[in-house]
This record gives structure tokens, C-alpha cells and sequence, in this order.
RNA sequence: GGUCCAGUGGUGGAACUGGUAUACACAAGAGACUUAAAAUCUCUCGCCGCAAGGCAUGUGGGUUCGACUCCCGCCUGGACCACCA
């Protein structure tokens, strides 16, 4: 027999495919369509490694299953090549960055065609090709047109090696994602893309998307970052040089003669408009206008833009290390009025507020938010507490039970310090689960600090004791008392003592035996006290630790008694009623910055004309082409080196043929990728984008591979260029991607990510070469789970290789034990008519190989479909291993096999297929159908357990009935031993699996 | 710091809905074939134990006749977000 050599059959069944078109996708309408994608690749200079393919080696086995299954399927491939790597890569290989790409679009497609894949090229799309750019240029063009593309002259993220400005989704920890430097804040004019405008429906329709990676959508639920809350607007008051004081000094009321009204307002955002009363001062970004605003006013101006100055300096990563300390300066001479309680509050500028979220600038609740905590407590600003919290145990013994009834408390807790040790009391009630500190209900009228007192003697015997200040607010909690089967909403009164001395009374011996009174260090309180409502009193020991959670109101006026979620509610009614605020919904979203300073991309169509302002270039003269040219390196100074190209930059303006000047931005190398999975689908219309009929047959992707880095950018880009094509009606669905799958990635041997840096790179050309991409290909999907990352070994793929030459080995097998012709005795009979013929009967047919097919046909299609490629892969090596074992094989089961090892080895399988005598390509057989009556075994194993412990095996006829496989447990000698004559008290039985005697 | 995910042999990993833990593969060891090597084939392979049996799914508890799987706490690792008010 022929050794199985892979390289002369992949090169033959690759040049037959592509010879024969039989993946090339039709029209056919008649047949269920299937749309599977892969995330087109960015054809870089370095060609692909190992860790690339494995996504489309995912699509092709089930593009492959698909096509075989009856549907008609479409999956294609295409390059998405603009952008900057293209271009630096250029720069550096001193090429022209479009011969650059046209080279390496080769080297990849020459690099997948290695593998064998279903791609149907003549669908094969390139963003940098005009044609298809135009639509690029067409779709960026109605969303000028609908207000949704604008020019802006914020501040943008800036990278000076990239010399570009970047969107935030660029950044990786405030550094430029591509090549890792810093990047700096910029102000200068740029496109942007109004992706806000569509923030709740990209929200809200992630729920549509039930099959998608939950972790993706979440990714995306938090990159959006809704928050609901009220705009607040704060009126500012200044003073003259006079009566220049700083806040807290009561004797200066709003009403000061001295106070001179300004038209100001400082609004501000927040999500805790319930805290608005413990507001006790004013925080603004460095960059925000009041500061130019008020110049006059603020009396130390010097210092307050030397502030300034020093905040811009800083890197974006120096501003957003949150180890550093906070630092802000105060306005002295300005101030603002708390329009819920005339308060005058201070106003500080520092920068650990951001300009781009809300209106860059805060209210600090110092009580109730971390940052302005920390801030208060470092500048010595006061802390008020408006929200008592209210814990809730949801969780474990202290959970709230449905069915027990709620009792109310009044308690004191009392915090005890030690009279010389820096040690806490710390009390644990013998009989119930409770340990903490000394509790004790309040009696009425009683003074709190009383109540402790005595709760401290009592149950400790201590007499002297001190009674030092109250520890902050009530603190309300339900819980569950376990003893007493309540649930208890307790109302603590936290107080702190102190003991003056170690002197006891005897306390009777009754109580004595109901707790156990110990010392405690700080440390050891921290885990003795471990209750969420003890934790948050003892802290307040320490004062280190703000309640930022929901709670109660208190210290708030007509808030008071009200909960967080009723509070927020009612304070923005009130607001709204007072016209002094309203309720806002908030976004972490920015607009898109859709604008770079470079050459390689697509010229943004558009023209400057000096009477007409902005003018989109007419759609007949789509696409706008990039200009050949020698020199197309950055130019540095915020202008793209189209700038430099005088003949193109000049033009007429379209409306009044006056003189006229091109923009010179490029879109970003995300534009492309917006929407090439629907060129795929009509890939040289020149009318449309996409034709709509068309669309609505292939649309949406049914499933969509590529890798989870993608989740913040291209997945949001795509889904909102989706929904605005679907609103002005160039699409029929409003969601592009029915189901989504992440690959995980594929790491060098030595655990690393793959990259030239470390040298670890391997090449799937060598790989091709030396194992043949069918064993490669197989190898990639038997490494483990298909979305967790896997380190390549080459021993695993020697595995992949020997399970191939198994299946090659069988082929023998199998044509031996053909039936033979009677009269051509010795001879085979033609192949082809033993496959198709059912009046030949199977004179060896084998039970036991047969109910094993027909669970690997089941277990095959059921895990292609859902990704578990390495299960399926192992199934078939079981299978395979026992066809090895037995002595014949029909061609019948060998057949099937081969079918379903087709998706994963296209080639091998084919070349059997054809030796078979078959004479059309395996793909265009049908997908073999399991019967499930042969895929029960006839004997089963049962497990039989005696108390929990697996005791014996039987095996049994599949059709046992409970009783009989009861007894026949019982009548076991084994068992038997475990019973030791004891009756079994109980038996349970699981049919097909188990019996469980109890004794 | 927050959120989410994961932790099973020497290694990659399997285990359906709570029901025989370690499938499949790699590595390792022994043997066969060979003048020899490679390749191939056969056997062994979680730990302790001669065996009976016992112990093992990061760790400590809990629920259950029964837990890798469910619940609670802790430890370790990874991913994402990160001063978003």
C-alpha cells in the first residue's frame, strides 16, 4: 500500500477544487442559506504564524459540515488593509505603502491557500481597492449628511511617534496601542463620529444577541458605561479682595453685602443626587472654562494656572495613576451656592476630574465617594453624613429567610478599647452564631451612651467605664438570627468606650456561661467582626473608610427616612420643579474620533470652500481616490501628507465652483472593516453598498469567529455603522452578527505570546510542508477548548499526524473486506456500487462498531455545531482505534467516517473518498445522519454504591428494569460483604447509570 | 481597586441535567520487530499499599444517599475595565 504522503495530496485536491469551483457560492434561493465568517486579517508584513488559521480552520469545518448538511453556504475572505502598520510598515521598508499591502495580501492568501479552505475568492474583498472604498466614502457621506459626522476641536489623544491623534478605543493604560508611547492631549481639529447618538440601542439590543459571549457583551455594557443621574447647576457668587476668606467660616452667609452675584453656573453631573446636602465643596478639571471664566475674581490666579499648567504637562498616565496622591488648589474668591440648603461651598480645581466625562466638573460628597474622601481628608474639608447604610445580607447563613417574620430593633454597639493595651472587647455568645462587639437593646427614653454602659457591665462585669463620642450614623441591617428563626432589621447605634481600668464586678454565673469576653488586636478584630454592618462600624473607628453604598437619608432635609432609590427619585423631581437641574443619562462612550494624519487610509470626501464652508463631494464622483504619490510620510504637524499635495488638495467647491480646498484626513483603519461583511455579499455592485435583496436573503452572519481584542472596537464600530445603514433603510436587519465566538489564542511553546521579538514564531508553510495541513489543521482544533489560549507543542502535533496515518491504514482494511463479485472472483467489484447498493448485504456487519458510528455521527455534528472541536476529534480516534482492532471493516462504517472526518481533514479524506471508487468530491455528499435505535448500546454498565461508595460494576442488558437491576445489585456478592446483613434502608436508582443503597 | 473567568495526573485536557473522576492525546517506562537506529506494534502509567482497601479534582466548611459540578469563606492565576462622579 501507498505510504500516506501529504504533500502530493493536498497539492492535487487543492488544484481540483479550485479547478471544479465547488466552493464557489450561488444564488440559490430554493436552499437554506449559512453565513459563517471569519474577522478578515490585517496583512501584515509578517505573514501568518500558526496562531492565525486557527479561527478560519474553525469556519471551514463548519462551512464544510454546512454545505454537506444541504445549505447554501457563503464564507468568504477578505483583506482589511489600510490603516497605520501598513504605512509605518512602508515607511520602514522604504516601499510605497499600496505595494507594500499588495505584496503581503499575497503572501497571506498564498499562506491560507496552503490550508485548504472553502473560501470562495471570487467574492474576496480589499478596503484599499477604490471599489470598494467608495462605499466607505458613500456611508461616511449620509452620515454627514445626517448631522452624525462633525468637526470638532476638542482636545484628542495624540501619539508623537504615530504622529496621529487616536479615538480611545486606541489606547492601551493611557499609551498608544501600536507602538506603546505615551500619548498626549492635543487640541486640533478632527472628524467624529456621533456613535453616542446610538448608545442606548447599542446598549439595550445586547440583549437581543443571546448568543453571543456573555463576557463580550459585558465588555461592552461597561465600555458604553451608562449611568443614570441629574445635571446640577450650581450658581457661583464671587467676592471682593475684602472679605477673602476660605470656606467654613460661618460668619460669611450668601447674603453678605459683599457677595457679587455672577451669571455662572458650575453644573455638574452626578449619579447621587440623593447626596446633594453632604455636598460640602466643588471640584472642576484643570481644563474646564470657569477658571477663564472667573480670572478676575479667583485671587490666586498664579497659582491656580500653575496648577493648571502642571496637569497638562502630565502624561494621561501620570493623571490617571491612581496611586498617586490626589493634589487640586483651591479658587480662592469664587465660590458656589448649594441651591439645596444656601450653603457656600468652595471650589477646587484638580485632576482627578476628567474633561471629557460630564460636564468635568463634580459636587464632593466626601462622606459617601472615595475620591473626594481622600481629598477632603488631605485638605482638611469637612465630611457630613447624609446616608446611613442599610446592609442587607443576601448571602450564606445570614441571608434574609422568606418564610420567618421581621422583627425591628433599637441597638447599641458598643466599640470597647482597652485602658492601657491597644486591644478591642471583642464577645461571642456561646449558644447562638453571634461574634462582635457588646450589643444591647435600647430601653425607651433611655440615653444611648447609658444603655451601652450598662450592656458593657452586664455582660462583661466591667465597671469603670468611659464613654468617648458616638461612631457616625445609625447603621441599619438585615440579617437572620438564626437562634431565635427571625429576620431582624436592627437599627445599630455604633458608640465607642473606653474602659478606665481593668476593675470587674462579679457578674452572675448565669450570664457568665452565655459568652466569652476576649481582648483583641485592630488585626484580629478585623476577622472577629467579620459581618458587613460590624465591619463598617469598625472602620469607623479608624476613619479610613467612607460608605459609598445605598442607604438611608439623614441630615437631608425632605429627603430624610428616604431610601437611596426613593431620594435620588425625589431630589430630581425637585430639582426639575426648581428648574435649578434635571435627570441626565450619562455615557463613558465618546463620539468617535474618526479623523488621522496620515496617508493610508480613505480620503475623507469632503471640500473646504471658503463662501460654502464644509461641502460633501457629489456621490458621482465616488470614490474619492487617495492621490498616487512618492511621499506620503507623516508630516508632523496635525496635517495628513495629502496636505502637501498641492494639485489634489486643490479643487472647485461642488455648489459654487468657487476655489475650494480637499480635506486632508484619513479615516481610521477601523472604517474599513464597518461593514465588509456585507460586500461579501455583492462584492461588485457598483450601484449599492450592498443589494437589498440580496442583503436580505444572506444577512445577518450567522456565526462570526475571530478574537475577543476586538470587543470594544470593531464589534461596537460594526454594530453601530449596522444600525445607522438599517435606519436610512440600506439594510433589512438592525444587528449584523446573530452569533458570536471568540478563538483563544494559540502561544509559542515556550508559553509566550508569539511574536519576532522572542523568536518563537512557527510558520505554517514549514508546518504545511513537514505535517501536512490536514494533520496541522487537525492538531489546532484538538488542542483544547476552542476560545482558551493553548501553547503550541510540536509532539501534539506528531499525534495529530500518527491518528491520520491510522485512518490512511484503514483504507486497506477496508477494501480487503469488500464484497467480492462472484464471477470476477478475487478481483474487488467496482467500488462506487458497493457504497450506493443496499441489496448487498453485510456478511460481517459489526454490532459493536456500528453503535460506536452511530454515537460518533451524533457526537461529531452535535459538537461541530457547538465548537468542541477537541471532543469531536477525540470521538473520532476512539472510533478509529477500534476500527484498527477489529479484524474487518466494511466499507460502509469506513465510509462514514470519512465524511465526518472531512471538515477537519479535507484532503485525506477526499483522496480516500476517491479511492473508494467515489466519483464526485466528498463535499457534495450529504452529512451522515444518525440513527439513535444503533446508537444504544445493548449492555450498559451500572454502578452500584453502597453509602456513597462505588462498591461494584455490573453490566447489564440496556433494557433492565428498575426491579431487576435492584436485585440484581442485591444477589451481588460484593454488596452483599458491604450490607453485613444490615437491610438497606433505602434504594435509589438512576436508570442507566447507578444504584445507591443506603444502609 | 472593581467586574468577570479559571484552578482536575509529569503535560494539553475529558466528565451530558449532581450519578463509575482522570476519556482522547502527549511525555515517560518496559517489551517485540531490526545487525543497529528511526518508524511501527504491544503492555504499564494519579498517590499510598503485597493485597483487601484507603486517599485524591487549589484550600477549609456546608447541602445531598451521592459533589470536579450547587452554596459560603479563603488561596492562587488569568482577562477586561480602571479617578467615568
Amino acid at each position: 500500500m501507498a505510504k500516506y504522503n501529504h504533500k502530493s495530496i493536498e497539492k492535487k485536491w487543492r488544484k481540483y477544487w479550485d479547478k471544479e469551483k465547488i466552493y464557489q457560492t450561488k444564488e440559490d434561493k430554493s436552499k437554506p442559506k449559512y453565513y459563517v465568517l471569519d474577522m478578515f486579517p490585517y496583512p501584515s508584513g509578517a505573514g501568518l504564524h500558526v496562531g492565525h488559521p486557527k479561527g478560519y480552520i474553525a469556519t471551514d469545518a463548519i462551512a464544510r459540515m454546512k454545505m454537506m448538511q444541504g445549505y447554501n453556504v457563503l464564507h468568504p475572505m477578505g483583506w482589511d488593509a489600510f490603516g497605520l502598520p501598513a504605512e509605518n510598515y512602508a515607511i520602514a521598508n522604504k516601499m510605497h505603502p499600496a505595494e507594500a499591502t499588495k505584496n503581503n495580501i499575497k503572501t497571506f492568501k498564498k499562506q491560507l491557500e496552503l490550508l485548504g479552505f472553502t473560501y470562495d475568492w471570487y467574492r474576496e474583498v480589499n478596503t484599499t481597492d477604490p471599489k470598494y472604498y467608495k462605499w466607505t466614502q458613500w456611508a461616511f457621506l449620509q452620515m454627514f449628511k445626517r448631522g452624525l459626522a462633525y468637526e470638532s476641536y476638542e482636545p484628542i489623544n495624540w501619539c508623537p511617534k504615530c504622529q496621529t491623534g487616536l479615538a480611545n478605543e486606541d489606547l492601551e493604560d493611557g499609551k498608544c496601542e501600536r507602538c506603546g508611547s505615551e500619548i498626549e492631549r492635543k487640541p486640533m481639529r478632527q472628524w467624529v463620529l456621533k456613535i453616542t447618538d446610538y448608545a442606548d440601542r447599542l446598549l439595550n439590543d445586547l440583549d437581543k444577541l443571546d448568543k453571543w459571549p456573555a463576557p463580550i457583551k459585558e465588555m461592552q455594557r461597561n465600555w458604553i458605561g451608562r449611568s443614570e443621574g441629574a445635571l446640577i447647576r450650581f450658581p457661583v457668587i464671587a467676592r471682593s479682595e475684602a472679605t477673602k476668606q476660605s470656606y467654613g467660616n460661618e460668619d460669611i452667609a450668601s447674603s453678605s453685602p459683599t457677595a457679587r452675584s455672577r451669571n455662572d453656573n458650575l453644573e455638574v453631573f452626578t449619579t447621587r443626587p440623593d447626596t446633594l446636602f453632604g455636598a460640602t465643596y466643588m471640584v472642576i478639571a484643570p481644563e474646564n472654562s470657569l477658571i477663564e471664566n472667573c480670572k478676575l475674581e479667583i485671587e490666586n490666579l498664579e497659582e491656580v494656572n500653575e496648577y493648571v499648567e502642571r496637569s497638562k504637562k502630565k502624561s494621561d498616565l501620570e493623571r490617571t495613576d491612581l496611586a498617586k496622591e490626589k493634589t487640586g488648589v483651591e479658587l480662592k474668591g469664587v465660590k458656589v451656592v448649594n441651591p439645596a440648603n444656601g450653603e457656600e461651598l468652595p471650589i477646587f480645581v484638580a485632576d482627578y476630574v476628567l474633561t471629557g466625562y460630564g460636564t468635568g466638573a463634580i459636587m464632593a460628597v466626601p462622606a459617601h465617594d472615595e475620591r473626594d474622601f481622600e481629598f477632603s481628608k488631605k485638605y482638611g474639608i469637612p465630611i457630613r453624613e447624609v446616608v446611613a447604610p442599610l446592609i442587607v445580607n443576601e448571602k450564606g447563613e445570614d441571608a434574609f429567610k422568606k418564610d420567618a417574620p421581621i422583627i425591628e430593633r433599637d441597638a447599641v454597639v458598643c466599640v470597647v478599647k482597652h485602658w492601657s493595651e491597644d486591644k478591642y472587647l471583642g464577645i461571642r455568645w456561646l449558644k447562638n452564631d453571634w461574634q462582635g462587639f457588646v450589643i444591647g437593646g435600647i430601653e425607651a427614653g433611655e440615653d444611648t451612651s447609658v444603655a451601652g454602659i450598662r450592656e458593657i457591665t452586664e455582660e462583661t462585669g466591667y465597671k469603670n467605664v468611659e464613654y468617648i463620642k458616638p461612631l457616625g450614623s445609625i447603621v441599619h441591617s438585615k440579617f437572620f438570627q438564626a437562634l431565635k428563626k427571625q429576620n431582624r432589621f436592627a437599627h445599630f447605634v455604633p458608640l465607642l468606650f473606653k474602659l478606665k481600668d481593668g476593675e470587674m464586678d462579679n457578674i452572675a454565673e448565669e450570664e457568665k456561661n452565655l459568652h466569652e469576653v476576649m481582648w483583641l488586636s485592630p488585626e484580629e478584630v478585623g476577622k472577629f467582626a467579620n459581618r458587613e454592618d460590624m465591619r463598617i462600624i469598625w472602620k469607623r473607628v479608624f476613619e479610613n473608610e467612607c460608605y459609598a453604598e445605598n442607604g438611608v437619608s439623614i441630615n437631608s432635609d425632605f429627603l430624610n427616612e428616604l431610601s437611596t432609590v426613593e431620594a435620588k427619585e425625589k431630589m430630581i423631581q425637585w430639582l426639575e420643579e426648581k428648574k435649578i437641574g434635571q435627570r441626565k443619562v450619562q455615557y463613558k462612550l465618546r463620539d468617535w474620533v474618526f479623523s488621522r494624519q496620515r496617508y493610508w487610509g480613505e480620503p475623507i470626501p469632503l471640500v473646504h470652500c471658503e463662501k460654502c464652508g464644509v461641502v460633501p463631494v457629489p456621490e458621482k464622483d465616488l470614490p474619492l481616490e487617495l492621490p498616487k504619490v512618492k511621499h506620503y510620510e507623516p508630516t508632523g504637524t496635525g496635517e495628513s501628507s495629502l496636505a502637501n499635495i498641492e494639485k489634489w488638495v486643490n479643487t472647485k467647491c461642488p455648489v459654487c465652483g468657487g476655489p475650494a480646498k480637499r480635506e486632508t484626513n484619513t479615516m481610521p483603519q477601523w472604517a474599513g472593516s464597518c461593514w465588509y461583511y456585507l460586500r461579501y455579499i455583492d462584492p461588485n455592485n457598483d450601484k449599492a453598498l450592498v443589494d437589498k435583496e440580496r442583503e436580505k436573503y444572506w444577512s445577518p452572519v450567522d456565526f462570526y469567529v475571530g478574537g475577543a481584542e476586538h470587543a470594544t472596537r470593531h464589534l461596537i464600530y460594526a454594530r453601530f455603522w449596522h444600525k445607522f445603514l438599517f435606519d436610512i433603510g440600506a439594510v433589512n436587519y438592525d444587528e449584523p452578527f446573530t452569533r458570536l465566538q471568540n478563538v483563544g489564542l494559540i502561544l509559542a511553546e515556550d508559553g509566550r505570546k508569539m511574536s519576532k521579538r522572542w523568536g518563537n514564531v512557527i510558520n505554517p508553510d514549514a508546518v504545511v510542508e513537514d505535517f501536512g495541513a490536514d494533520a496541522m489543521r487537525v492538531y489546532e482544533v484538538f488542542m483544547g477548548p476552542f476560545d482558551q489560549p493553548c501553547a503550541w507543542s510540536t509532539q501534539g502535533l506528531v499525534g495529530a499526524k500518527r491518528f491520520l496515518e491510522k485512518v490512511w491504514a484503514l483504507k486497506e482494511k477496508a477494501l480487503q473486506n469488500a464484497i467480492l463479485t462472484p464471477t470476477q472472483s478475487g478481483e474487488r467489484s467496482p467500488r462506487a456500487q458497493i457504497l450506493g447498493d443496499s441489496s448487498i448485504t453485510p456478511q460481517n456487519d459489526n454490532e459493536k462498531i456500528t453503535t460506536l458510528l452511530h454515537q460518533t455521527i451524533k457526537k461529531v455534528t452535535d459538537d461541530i455545531e457547538n465548537m468542541r472541536f477537541n471532543t469531536a476529534i477525540s470521538q473520532l480516534m476512539i472510533l478509529v482505534n477500534e476500527m484498527t482492532k477489529e479484524d474487518q471493516l466494511l466499507l460502509t462504517p469506513y465510509s462514514l467516517l470519512l465524511k465526518l472526518l472531512s471538515p477537519f481533514a479535507p484532503h485525506i479524506a477526499e483522496e480516500i473518498w476517491a479511492e473508494l471508487g467515489n466519483k464526485e468530491s466528498i463535499f457534495l455528499s450529504d452529512w451522515p445522519a444518525y440513527d439513535a435505535e444503533l446508537a444504544k448500546d445493548a449492555e450498559i454498565i451500572l454502578a452500584v454504591q453502597v453509602n456513597g461508595k462505588l462498591r461494584d460494576i455490573l453490566t447489564v442488558s440496556a433494557d433492565i428494569s428498575e426491579e431487576e437491576a435492584k436485585q440484581t445489585a442485591l444477589a451481588s456478592e460484593k454488596i452483599q460483604k458491604w450490607l453485613e446483613g444490615n437491610q438497606p434502608k433505602k434504594i435509589i436508582y438512576v436508570k442507566g447509570k447507578l444504584i445507591s443503597i443506603v444502609v
